[in-house]
Parts: C-alpha cells; structure tokens; sequence
DNA sequence: TACATGACTCTTA
DNA sequence: ATAAGAGCCATGT
C-alpha cells in the first residue's frame, strides 16, 4: 500500500519539496497524511531508496528530521539539492512546493 | 475483533 | 496570532 506513496515521493524532483497532504490527496487518502508520515517511517528500508527528505508537513517544517539518524541529515541533503532550509523549515516553500497531480 | 500509534491538518477558543 | 482538540487511515499487537 505504501508503494504508491514511495512512487510518489520518488517522483519529486530534486531541488523541489511536497507535503504529506498532498501526497497523501493525489492518492485519494483525503486525510491520510498522517498515514503517509508513518509511510515515511518505513522508507528507510526499502528499496530504490525514496528521497523523504523532500517531504515535508503543509508548513515547510522538517519535522521528521528525527528520524534520519542525526536531526541535521535533512537538512543537509536538502541544502545539498540546493533548498534553503532556515529554522527547520524551507525558505520559499511556496516556491519549492512540487504538486503530484501535476504529475498524474 | 478491538485498541493504540504516528514524519499530519484543519477547526475552534 | 497562538494554543488546544478532534478527525483520519493503515499497521501491529
């Protein structure tokens, strides 16, 4: 069932970010981000790996950076893709924003 | 089968 | 504008 949600993740361009309730809307699960954040939990292990780094909630808060090891990992691969991140959050998510029914 | 949990979001005070 | 409460869906025990 998560496939489609790590489909989906994967789709995310680099350099872009989305939230769960997009993720979690393109899939029809109207109010199912909370389950694409637990998705998210099991991403580590599967297998190609699923960018979740880019996923972050409707704020452009990263708060599931706990959950990469170190709480900068997120960051880090973020800024890396070239998206600002400033207070754990991403500068100009507006922007960044990237919507899967764009895609679909 | 029933209950608790979670990287969320929206609605009210 | 900030804070607290309730809904939501798939999993695991």
């Amino acid at each position: 069932m998560y496939e489609l949600i790590f489909e989906i993740v994967r789709l995310v361009p680099k350099g872009r970010v989305t939230s769960y309730g997009a993720i979690a809307e393109a899939l029809g699960m109207r109010s199912g981000a909370r389950l694409v954040g637990y998705a998210m939990n099991l991403s580590h292990n599967v297998y190609p790996e699923v960018p979740a780094h880019r996923v972050v909630n409707s704020a452009g808060l990263l708060t599931g950076k706990f959950h990469f090891g170190t709480p900068d990992k997120m960051q880090q691969l973020l800024e890396k893709e070239g998206v600002v991140v400033k207070n754990d959050k991403v500068v100009s998510f507006k922007e960044l924003f990237w919507n899967p029914k764009n895609e679909l």
